[in-house]
DNA sequence: CTGAATCCTGAACGATACTG
DNA sequence: CAGTATCGTTCAGGATTCAG
């Protein structure tokens, strides 16, 4: 496995294929979100679909699947009827999940910075 | 967890437009690599296309662009001929290259971890 | 309720050509 | 060398429908 030392052999920027690929499937606005959302707590599609606001019922699914096959979220089923499907972050997800809180809080920060850099660069 | 009153009045999640479009300019890929790699020293236009691999001319002046507006990148144009132009992290830029960091590391330590999931997945 | 499949539009992107 | 503009294509993603 590729350790830590970052800009070395594996550096993410010269990538070989699959390294891209994970990067691209955890960059990304939805996979940001949805990781962000379970971890406040395990959460059902329905209700995933309410705390990410504005994703499509398409884009969940899609995320999901991506985040679950890559082991970062955990999908747990319940053959009732109706359906109870219910997510989970793995513990992989966590410390992911440490990070992406680190751009969000940077983001909170960091608000009107930007509002009025972006003012000064309009003008 | 989350460190900032990240889940407070302004949640992300829920979030007025501006903070959308904030978080939308740095949740993707070529702006997550262009600050990674200005992360490590000033580079110029032609040097960063180098360094950021696959970015095609116009994806990394289009996002170039955003960063600047933003206030996370500055560009130091030299009046010279050819031209010459230097892009260098802001201060608040720096702080975002940290959160950064970390989801390369990330990706970097749970690179097999990834690999094997998704050959559990895909069975 | 969850999820897969289809269709269709608009945005993203690459290639190219042109300017300072 | 750096940047803008245009064009054509591809593809992401929304709406809808159907199934388990």
């Amino acid at each position: 496995m590729v350790t830590t030392p970052l800009h070395k052999d594996a550096d993410l920027r010269r990538a070989d294929s699959l390294a891209r690929e994970i990067f691209s499937d955890i960059a990304n606005k939805w996979a940001l979100l949805i990781i962000d959302v379970l971890g406040k707590r395990t959460l059902r599609f329905s209700e995933l679909r309410n705390e990410v606001e504005g994703v499509s019922h398409k884009m969940l699914t899609q995320n999901l699947r991506t985040l679950e096959r890559d082991g970062l979220v955990h999908r747990k089923v319940y053959p009732t009827v109706p359906p109870r499907v219910e997510y989970t972050l793995t513990e992989p997800g966590l410390g992911l999940l440490a990070a992406i809180d680190a751009i969000c809080g940077w983001t909170q920060q960091h608000y009107s910075y930007i509002q009025s850099a972006r003012a000064r660069f309009d003008a």
